[in-house]
RNA sequence: GGUCGCAUAGCUCAGCUGGUUAGAGCGCCUGCCUCACAUGCAGGAGGCCCGUGGUUCGAGUCCACGUGCGACCACCA
């Protein structure tokens, strides 16, 4: 077998074995393979974005997935594609022609959508070639893009579907509007501020029409009473009762409006009076339409007072309230001020305040929708992962809004909607229509908006797979079986696409959906581009290698709960990489290609206790690691096969089978190489999904890959009963006790590493015990003589420790060191033993405990109890001893 | 205002359905370049398991309340 280098060098292999893979089609899903069959679809990630740490965390979860069932034989899709993010890609773009300085209405919607398209066909994929450096096994010839022919039918088809249902409809609605895109938004794309914002409550006199008193009103923004046409109370409020009919004079504008009585006021909250701004307010808004007030905009699309204003037009908002509040005081309006947390949204892609506006906008309505996608859940049929985002699901879908979807944008899904000049009618059409529906007028000009991001996104399980055609994909593919994605997106992506699953295809998109974790800084704080506080994945592959994140960043991320992570943590994945990487290199140097043909035989009688044990034990790790794959816990899964690998395999299997592999001619060798190379190259397996790299790497050098050329084409391990060997194991671990005894002896008490030290076990110990300790407690302890006490036999004045299951071990000193030392550590082990001895005879001498607690309980606690005596009795003696 | 989550070693976290001596990685201390690996090996120190009360023979583990962080939802001007 080839030699191989010292040290791991993941940048020499990883886009080899990338490209490798690519090459041989092992990504591709090949629909008409018979078999069971697996499916996901990736989040698409935005045109714009770059792979953030949250992306590397994501897509690795996927990838172990997806590799998994792949390697278990099933027919395994992962599909891959992007959003063309509209805001965020037209922002993006429009910022770009700024700096030329050029805007997008000097190009026109038609250049102006070129220019996306050319910066798309640019820079569009940048984020998946990063997901090639990590890895990530997708079926590239099936990649997607929302705006894509296909994808496109399969909005307009869902679009007019709904409209002929009568589930879009376009209203007058009060919307989340952004002034700096100048676009509505959605309830969800509306960012409520925590806590609010620092500003003021004016209290405004607004004064009776036969000039009493009028009413004074609370308002934190002065700016709208331009747009006021009521003042409303609560109706069982004394104190406006008389008020209740009457009209009231708007302070600087001179209108006048009447004061109405609505539940909706709370008395207790100012002056319990509420000016009614119905164009600007949600909560107005609705109030007016109980009453029937009419709604005045008095801001534009720019958020500047418009026509409607007076003396204030063309003001930004924001002066206007200054100046208002000035006009207010200088005529006496004004009866006080206070400072007030107010509570604001912003703008989710460029954190703008966000203006309440009326406008006309297309919906969808939810609620019908929504019922299955209830339904799902409390049936079971969907399962969400962490449990607790059950209820934060249920939550929004029970008390679900409409959904605004138009955008007064030029880079999405235009909406397919034509307005006649003639009749003033609306044709929604599947293809462009050339005249009115209804009346056949030529003069039909298409709505100018475009439709929400999420509108094409909600429908990417199956519109990736060519719906609404009924394709093979389709058939064999859908639905699909997880989703793995963040809880950010649970109302944006993943219950819309659970409605649109069962509307459109009859069937939930996923049965299962995990929520993985958010990745943070050390100090907690989300990672994001523009904190600057994340580490560039592709650095972080530069200088640890892929496979290090992936480990790294999957062990320390744990189900339901953030991940904090730091670039220099990526060690432990590189630590581990080369651990895997150097054990490989002693095995291939160490055994013959010829040796390791076959499997070990567990029946074979001459296989020694210590291949039953490592044997025994892969068994187990393997069942741990499909149980924990299969449960999503991927951080045990990693944290299991590296504790076996490093910690049983490298620590003590590997140092143990050099015994025997030194001996050319013992029977024993030949066994040993086997089992060295079959634990080493089930491992490998066990670990591909999570490592995909250094295994294959690896693999390619072991004689199995004849057998399977590549490692991602080789079966994922399954566990063998029959290799269970719990005495194999006990044994093992009683020989493990043993070393780490006389260890620890040797360390305490200070000795040269290099002395070898006579060890007697208890008279009582076990036969098979006392051989492994002979065969292997020299090379592991640097032991000799290794023999069994006489009965009866103490060896006086000589450090001992205890071995669960073996009982006192000694270490012979007399005659080997000074025990001047040696007598101070003793005494300061005896302090030690002495404290535990004192908690266990506490415990036992409870009553209660004794009485109450199982038999085997108090029993255990009495064995303890009298070897800890006889230790710390044996400690004295020593003591006494050295004297 | 409501709902939910988290508080365990200096740091980041494991501890499932309550039961022997509470674990890991990093960091720290001691000794080792032992022929796979110093990205390593061996040994070690370090913990009123946030507080209070309760259930129980027994609680880091269950319950209640409190404190401190965090997330989500909500039309109080």
């Amino acid at each position: 077998m080839a030699e191989l280098s010292k040290t791991y060098d993941p940048s020499r292999v990883e886009d080899r074995w990338y490209a490798f893979w690519e090459e041989h089609g092992y990504f591709y899903a090949d629909e008409e393979r018979p078999g069971p069959r697996f499916s996901i679809v990736i989040p698409p990630p935005n045109i714009t974005g770059t792979l953030t740490m949250g992306h590397v965390l994501n897509n690795t979860l996927q990838d172990i997935l997806v590799r998994f069932k792949r390697m278990q034989g099933m027919v395994t899709l992962w599909l891959p594609g992007t959003d063309h993010a509209g805001i965020a890609t037209q922002n993006v773009v429009e910022k770009q022609l700024a700096k030329e300085g050029l805007s997008r209405h000097q190009l026109g919607r038609e250049e102006f959508e070129r220019r996306v398209w050319q910066w798309k066909e640019k820079y569009g994929s940048t984020i998946l070639r990063q997901l090639k450096k990590l890895g990530a096994s997708c079926d590239w010839r099936r990649e997607r893009f929302t705006l894509d022919p296909g994808l496109s039918r399969a909005v307009r088809e869902v679009f007019v579907r709904l409209y002929e249902k009568g589930l879009v409809y376009r209203g007058q609605r009060i919307i989340h509007w952004c002034v700096r895109c100048h676009t509505a938004l959605s309830d969800e794309e509306a960012i409520v501020v925590e806590g609010g914002e620092a500003g003021f409550l004016w209290y405004v006199r607004y004064p009776a029409e036969d000039g009493g008193a009028g009413v004074v009103v609370a308002t934190t923004r002065p700016e709208t009473m331009l747009g006021d046409t009521a003042v409303a109370v609560h109706p069982e409020d004394d104190r406006y009762r008389s008020l209740l009919g009457k009209r009231v004079r708007l302070p600087l504008v001179n209108r006048l409006i009447p004061v109405v009585a609505d539940p909706a006021v709370d008395p207790q909250f100012g002056t319990g009076a509420v000016k009614v701004t119905p164009a600007h307010d949600a909560a107005d808004f609705e109030i007016s339409q109980r009453h029937g007030l009419p709604a005045l905009v008095v801001l534009d699309s720019e958020g500047k007072v418009n026509e409607n204003g007076g003396p204030y037009r063309g003001l930004d908002r924001f002066t206007a309230r200054k100046r208002i509040v000035e006009d207010l005081e200088k005529e006496g309006w004004l009866e006080r001020t206070e400072p007030y947390r107010v509570p604001v949204r912003r703008c989710e892609r460029c954190q703008t305040v966000i203006e309440p506006y009326l406008s006309t906008q297309w919906f969808v309505r939810m609620k019908p929708l929504a019922e299955p996608a209830l339904e799902a859940v409390r049936r079971g049929e969907l399962q969400l992962i962490p449990g607790r985002w059950t209820g934060v699901y249920l939550h929004w879908l029970e008390n679900i809004r409409d959904w605004c979807i138009s955008r007064q944008l030029w880079w999405g899904h235009r909406i397919p909607v034509w307005y006649c000049a003639r009749c003033g009618k609306e044709t929604v059409a599947r293809t462009d229509p050339q005249v009115c529906a209804h009346c056949g007028a030529r003069e039909i000009e298409q709505d100018a908006d475009v439709l929400d991001t999420w509108f094409s996104s909600w429908l990417w399980p199956f519109s990736t797979m060519g719906w609404p055609e009924r394709t093979r994909t389709l058939e064999r593919f859908y639905p699909t079986d997880v989703l793995i994605t963040g809880a950010d997106i649970i109302f944006f992506w993943v219950a819309r696409m659970v409605m649109a699953g069962y509307e459109f295809m009859g069937a939930c998109p996923f049965r299962q959906v995990y929520f993985n974790s958010i990745v943070r800084d050390l100090q907690g704080r989300k990672m994001s581009k523009s904190l600057g506080n994340s580490p560039d994945p592709l650095e972080v592959i530069e200088e640890y290698g892929a496979d290090a994140l992936r480990f790294t960043i999957v062990v320390l991320a744990p189900p339901g709960e953030d991940v904090r992570y730091a670039k220099e943590k990526t060690e432990l994945g590189r630590h581990f990489a080369n651990k895997l990487w150097n054990a490989a290199r002693f095995v291939l140097r160490a055994v013959e290609d010829s040796e390791t043909l076959a499997p070990p035989d567990v029946s074979a009688p001459d296989l020694a206790a210590v291949d039953r044990w490592i044997l025994s034990r892969l068994q187990r790790v393997v069942s741990e690691v499909r149980a924990a794959l299969d449960a999503f816990r991927f951080n045990d899964a990693a944290l299991g096969i590296y504790q076996f690998l490093w910690h049983e395999y490298c620590d003590w299997y590997i140092e143990m089978s050099k015994l025997a592999l030194a001996d050319p001619s013992s029977p024993a060798r030949p066994l040993a190489a086997r089992v060295l190379t079959h634990v080493l190259e089930t491992s490998l397996r066990l670990l591909h999904p999570v490592m995909p790299f250094v295994t294959e790497e690896l693999w390619q050098h072991l004689p199995v890959s004849k057998a399977a050329p590549s490692i991602m084409i080789a079966p994922y391990p399954s566990a063998q009963e029959e290799w269970l060997n719990p005495e194999a194991e006990v044994q093992v671990e009683r020989l493990m006790g043993v070393i780490r005894a006389v260890r620890n002896i040797r360390a305490e008490l200070g000795l040269v590493p290099n002395l070898p030290l006579p060890v007697r076990l208890p008279h009582a110990v076990d036969e098979q015990t006392l051989q492994l300790a002979r065969r292997y407690a020299p090379l592991l302890a640097k032991a000799r003589e290794v023999e069994r006490l006489a009965p009866g036999e103490h060896p006086s004045g000589e450090p001992s420790a205890l071995v669960e299951g073996v009982g006192e071990v000694f270490v012979l000193l007399r005659g080997l060191v000074e025990t001047e030392e040696v007598r101070e550590r003793l005494a300061r082990d005896l302090a030690k033993v002495e404290k535990e001895l004192q908690q266990v005879e506490g415990k036992l001498a409870r009553t209660d405990f004794v009485q109450r607690a199982p038999a085997e309980v108090v029993q255990k606690e009495r064995e303890r109890a009298s070897a800890l005596r006889s230790r710390a009795a044996s400690l004295e003696r020593h003591l006494q001893a050295l004297r």
